[in-house]
DNA sequence: TAATATACTGTATATACATTCAGTATAATT
DNA sequence: AATTATACTGAATGTATATACAGTATATTA
């Protein structure tokens, strides 16, 4: 497998992209379409440099009869998993990823952004343990009860959310042992990471 | 989706498996070739009464332009999810497999056989809520604290393993409203059919 | 009893598509 | 200095392909 070119990576990813979203591979005048050519030829000679250098065949003399060779995988995408660390924003920083785990992205039904570590045991009572890893989804649409990733200044926190006015949210654990956070909105700020969708437990 | 004939069910499966094959969709006479027909309109009459009953989508004007409704994932991975029900040994009889779950074999370290879908709040201290997925590793190498998956007559239960002594075992619950269950292996039988590696828990 | 769905063969045709040929231009090799 | 690879436009062409139309036949439904 000889390097690519910026544009023969264009056609590539353009193939791609095309039979994820329609079933079936491009034609030439498809590819030209999509990435703004104006004639059937660009496609072609791309296609072939492609096929010279092992990323794709091409059947002859058929249509659409492009196919790839290392078809990406839909569930290739590893997730993060970060470290729920005391202090600070779960940023996608490479330096906060401990690693990537592979598994697909409808995992959890509707789809998640990474995992996140557990760290304490302030809701064990939902079933979140320490070091479990929670599936976050990135999202601002929360309801009552559900368990969001929730920041305050610096620090993130895992626990149910109520809000039970315009002003006045709660934070509440699942462990009789810790108190509820009480947030009025006017006096401190808190930022929702996003709501988990799913767990994992290792060992 | 309506009832499928016997022969379009066979277009179908040809389809899916001219596009696992090549890579593309097949044309009507490639279907045709396929199955014997002699004339393309025979392809294509089975083509719009799939696309009719919905198993496929048919793009007009567009050579190869089929694609699958319910593409049959290419599940190298998939793992087996049995219920766990009240009684009877939780048997990969397809019977008893809800679904699979399509995910690596190295996901709890080292490897698993099945998920077990846990029934009951009998675990509830140590995380395991109801519903929640318990990776099981088919094994008889348990150790005094595993959770393992027990078998007693035909109860099968997921507790806290502990032997006392050669004879007495205790399966211990985590949940204060239950009680430990003490066993005489001298007069009752007890099958340990794996132990807990892991768990997922969707939603 | 007429209509509709299934299951085919066989012919015909407009067009969707692959593919070649002729150019222009730039950059990297040899 | 001559190739070779990259990166395009533009036009032309044979054929691969979808798709309609005309039949034949059986089974099911209204």
């Amino acid at each position: 497998m000889k390097e690519i070119t910026i544009q023969q990576n264009k056609v590539l990813d353009c193939i791609q992209e095309y039979i994820n979203k329609t079933g079936f591979p491009p034609t030439r005048a498809n590819i030209c379409k999509e990435l703004g050519f104006k004639s059937p030829n660009s496609a072609e000679t791309h296609l072939r440099a492609l096929e010279k250098k092992g990323f794709i065949n091409i059947e002859s003399g058929t249509s659409r009869g492009i196919s790839l060779v290392n078809p990406v995988e839909i569930e290739e995408n590893g997730f993060p998993i970060i470290g729920l660390v005391a202090a600070g924003s779960p940023t996608l920083a490479s330096e906060n990823i401990e690693k990537t785990v592979n598994c697909p992205p409808t995992f959890f039904g509707s789809g998640f952004d990474y995992f996140l570590r557990v760290k304490g045991l302030s809701m064990k009572d939902a079933g979140i343990m320490e070091d479990d890893l929670i599936a976050v989804k990135k999202t601002q649409d929360i309801r009552n009860g559900d368990i969001v990733v929730a920041r305050i200044e610096d620090e993130v926190t895992v626990k149910y959310f109520e809000r039970k006015s315009p002003e006045v949210v709660y934070l509440k654990p699942a462990n009789e042992d810790f108190k509820d956070i009480k947030i009025d909105l006017r006096e401190t700020e808190i930022h929702i990471e996003g709501k988990s969708v799913g767990l994992i437990r290792e060992n």
